[in-house]
RNA sequence: GCGGGCGUGGUGGAACUGGUAGACACGCCAGAUUUAGGUUCUGGUGGCUUCGGCCGUGGGGGUUCAACUCCCUCCGCCCGCACCA
């Protein structure tokens, strides 16, 4: 018999026709069925889809089938994170509009996801540059605006100086640009912020319900908001030593226990004390100057030595009477933590210690390490931060660490000083407030106007959209939303004298934050719909690269607290469960001249690697992560092509787990191809020699039919746990035993017998069916092949026979002092002394033994045999 | 420096709450069929072996009848944060 191939890029057009026709991935609210939103990451529309989107939409795919046989209602949208940079670069460049790249763009990267077969519901499609999404975005803002959630302040920011923008803290890594990668300078300009510090707790706490979160993305979460709980301390400044109006200085410290030990207080070289002895002072003003011109990058910041400069005013130690600190200014002190001063204790904060060193402060040792003699104890080049005993400390002599902290922290805040408390408990994090601002054209307008008179205006709802003029120039650096002649000119909304429109545009983090939200109801008038976010909502399944543990998904949670909190939705936690995908790599290859070369372009023969075209000779380099710059990638566009979607589908799913790394190789890609097109013949096969479609189960079945059901109703039971726990890597494993086990009985059976025929078309439908969400279009052929009528895109999910799923006799191991010698087939609910008995019979037990004493035997039903000799 | 993760054949990886390590696949070897070839099918494939076995999950130690799995320790690689008081 012959079987055609299948002709992949042909039956999936067809297929990929057949379902949008029948709208069966539409998705509608439907309070009878238990709904499931899965949701990947959407995609920024950079030009052309690369092979991270291929495996991220692929495993979104995979469930939302899943989920959508197993009855639920499945939502399972697409749209784009269309505003940013490279559309303004683009335009620089070549001329082109933003919005025209954009949405060609679009066009060109929905055409290859819908190559994919995708089970997208694309009648919600939404681009975030689109006026109707930003829009309510701007709404959403009004609303932040009025539950106080946003502010305006002027303090430092990260400037990049290559794309003219200002960065949140979350966008600089290792003090670059997150996409220029140029070094980020600080400076101080008004900006708009959101206050995602109002919740730092709150993001802290909610991090605890997660639990289907992986815990790496919690705790860099958890880090990122770096809460630390401490004290306030107020030094009292002695009079005529300070200029006026700074006869406090108030400090934060997580260490009150180790006051005992402070031998100096330092400053930020921009802390409001600085700057008012600075003024009076060249020499402090030029060490100021000093730090800020060495400490203008971050990167820089983080090697530098530890300097200050004594200001020669003094403070009164305030737990040892008449004892007096000197108080630097040091470069070290940042003044956007805590209160941008510090005691220091040398002896147990290394910082501490290298400063003392440098200005030979003492260095007095308050915490006795255990075991460590206090009378020879001493601190060489390293602080001892370590728990132990309080010693040299008066009346904390003898506590531990914590015990030290409570009390000092009682003392203290017990004391007062001018008439307050001399300390208070307080709470500090490390998160700051999202600088939303960009200096950029191709963002969401900040829907707010300047007015001379009125101050700062919000634009009135009625107003709204506030719209981005198409209109506009990219001939001079900077924004050219206020090169623009003139849509920044309005009347202002209060009084109407003429009034300046806010320029800056938001984040595009900030359009991300939300999108989940509004594709429950992409088409309604105000952002969110109550009654379909509250169907919808939370997402039961986002999935998306690990980059964006910190940045999307932080801003993502907040965002959605801020919703609440302004009555657009009623949950606080957007993600219930988050699947961190990993990513792409491929091997490198460089030309003689030593220029990248891409993988298309590469010839094997004979051990040697040359240019397709020139036949120069390669030089094959380490696997990396695909990128363009490297050239090491693969077009999507290509393999479908060549292959079909269902073998990239295959590929990217089969070995690696989703977690990991995976490494694309064309040899790879050919075995995925040649496994589909055996399944296939398989199927083909056993549709002619098999049972017809509904023909009834015979009553009894013989050994090798048996055998087969049992094996396809195994793996249809493992399919199904690993699809609940996204290991497809699994599931592939199993659905290849299946296919080997009807590929055996379809061999072994010319002319098969009533039972064996309707085993070896359960069997084939079994596999049709449990591949179906990773090779939807094949399953469908396979499916018709077998001579059903409907869709399986709409047929439910099967159900495995639990009586197939328990052997009757089971093969158990027997080991003589913990090692192998032999095996057991023995009934499944034999008894222990059977079990017992016939193990102990077995001539390589025996023969183990050798004779000896038998000691005990240790017997674990269905498991395993170990007699202890 | 701090925090976290990982380490299993030539390769990707499997192994449920400790219970036959290496499922499944790639690669490789041999054979069959066919072809001009990619194809398809069958068998083999952790290492060593005196063919009885012995050794094997980064190294060393421990707990246990039994350890890839639990504990201690060391080594290597990867990721995140980084003057956070």
């Amino acid at each position: 018999m012959t079987i055609e191939r299948y002709d992949a890029p042909a039956r999936e057009k067809h297929w990929q026709a057949v379902w949008e026709a029948r709208g069966v991935f539409r998705a509608d609210e439907n309070e009878s069925r238990p709904k499931y939103y899965v949701l990947e990451m959407f995609p920024y529309p950079s030009g052309r889809i690369h092979m991270g989107h291929v495996r991220n939409y692929t495993m979104g795919d995979v469930v939302a089938r899943f989920m959508r046989a197993r009855g639920f209602n499945v939502l399972h949208p697409m749209g784009w994170d269309a505003f940013g940079l490279p559309a303004e670069n683009a335009a620089i460049e070549r001329g082109v509009h933003p919005a025209q790249w954009t949405y060609d763009n679009i066009a060109t990267m929905r055409d290859q996801l819908k190559s994919m077969g995708l089970s997208l519901d694309w009648s919600r499609e939404l681009a975030t540059c689109d006026v109707d999404y930003y829009e309510q975005q701007q709404k959403l803002f009004l609303d932040m605006l009025a539950a106080g959630l946003v502010d305006r302040k002027t303090r430092k920011v990260n400037w990049d100086p290559v794309d003219h923008t200002v960065l949140a803290n979350e966008q600089v890594i290792d003090g670059r640009g997150w996409r220029s990668g140029a070094l980020v300078e600080q400076r101080e300009q008004p900006e708009w912020v959101f206050k995602i510090t109002a919740f730092a707790d709150d993001l802290l706490e909610g991090l605890g319900t997660l639990d289907r979160w992986p815990d790496k993305v919690r705790l860099m979460q958890a880090n990122w908001i770096g809460k630390s709980e401490g004290l306030l301390i107020r030094f009292d400044v002695a009079a005529a030593t300070a200029p006026s109006g700074h006869d406090v200085i108030t400090v934060f410290t997580t260490r009150p226990d180790t006051l005992f030990g402070a031998s100096f207080v330092a400053i930020a070289p921009d802390h409001p004390l600085a700057k008012a002895i600075a003024a009076k002072n060249e020499d402090a003003a030029r060490f100021i100057a000093e730090c800020q011109r060495g400490g203008t990058t971050a990167a820089e910041l983080e090697t530098q030595e530890k300097k200050g400069f004594d200001t020669s005013v003094r403070v009164k130690h305030p737990v040892i009477e008449g004892a007096a600190l000197p108080v630097y200014i040091a470069n070290f002190i940042l003044m956007e933590y805590g209160t941008g001063a510090i005691f220091g204790c040398p002896a147990h904060d290394q910082r501490d210690l290298e400063f003392a060193r440098a200005y030979g402060l003492p260095v007095i040792p308050v915490v006795l390490p255990p075991g460590a003699d206090p009378a020879t104890f001493a601190i060489g080049d390293e602080a001892y931060t370590g728990d132990g005993t309080m010693i040299n400390s008066s009346f904390l002599n003898g506590l531990t660490v914590a015990e030290a902290k409570e009390a000092m922290a009682q003392h203290l805040t017990a004391q007062t000083l001018k008439g307050e408390p001399v300390a208070a408990r307080q709470t500090q994090y490390r998160l700051r407030d999202w600088g939303i601002s960009r200096q950029r054209y191709w963002g969401c307008p900040i829907p707010m106007i300047h007015c001379e008179v009125c101050g700062i205006v919000p634009v009135p709802a009625k107003d709204l959209p506030v719209t981005l003029p198409e209109d506009v120039s990219f001939d001079v650096p900077g924004n050219p939303l206020d090169h623009h002649p003139t849509w920044k000119h309005v009347a202002c909304p209060q009084c109407g004298a003429p009034a300046r429109r806010e320029t800056d545009t938001m984040d595009t983090f900030v359009d991300s934050s939300w999108y989940f939200a509004r594709f429950c109801s992409p088409r309604a008038e105000e952002p969110t719909d109550r009654g379909a976010v509250g169907y919808w909502l939370p997402v039961d399944q986002y999935i998306g690269g690990v980059e964006h543990a910190i940045l999307h998904l932080l801003y993502a949670r907040f965002f959605t607290r801020a919703m609440h909190k302004t009555g657009h939705v009623a949950i606080d936690e957007p993600f219930k469960s988050l699947f961190a995908q990993g990513m792409l790599t491929h091997a490198t290859y460089k030309d003689e001249a030593g220029k990248w070369v891409f993988p298309a372009d590469v010839v094997f023969e004979n051990g040697k690697t040359r240019h397709r075209e020139t036949g120069a000779a390669i030089t094959v380099g380490p696997i990396e992560s695909m990128s363009k710059s490297k050239k090491n990638v693969v077009d999507p566009d290509d393999i479908i092509a060549r292959y079909g979607a269902d073998t990239a589908r295959w590929f990217i799913l089969s070995d690696t787990p989703p977690e990991r790394d995976i490494e694309w190789s064309a040899a790879g890609v050919d075995g995925a191809h040649r496994f589909l097109q055996r399944a296939w013949r398989l199927v083909n096969e056993a549709a002619a020699k098999g049972a017809p479609a509904g023909a009834p189960r015979p009553e009894r079945f013989g050994a090798d039919a048996e055998a087969l059901r049992r094996s396809a109703h195994r793996s249809l039971t493992e399919v199904t746990a690993a699809f609940e726990k996204l290991r497809f890597n699994v599931a592939v494993a199993q659905i290849y035993e299946l296919a080997n086990a009807l590929s055996q009985g379809l061999q072994t059976n010319e002319n098969p017998e009533e039972d064996m025929r309707f085993a070896l078309r359960e069997a084939a439908e079994i596999l049709a069916r449990i591949a179906a969400p990773m090779v939807p279009h094949l399953a469908e052929e396979s499916w018709a092949a077998l001579g059903h009528q409907g869709l399986l895109a709409e047929a439910p999910w099967p159900e495995a026979d639990p009586a197939l799923l328990v052997d009757e006799t089971v093969t158990i191991a027997v080991q003589v002092n913990g090692k192998r010698r032999d095996e057991l087939t023995i009934a499944r609910d034999a008894a222990k002394e059977d079990i017992e008995a016939a193990a102990l019979k077995l001539e390589n037990v025996v023969r183990a033994i050798g004779g000896r004493q038998i000691k005990k035997v240790v017997i674990v039903p269905q498991r395993i045999v170990n007699v202890v000799a």
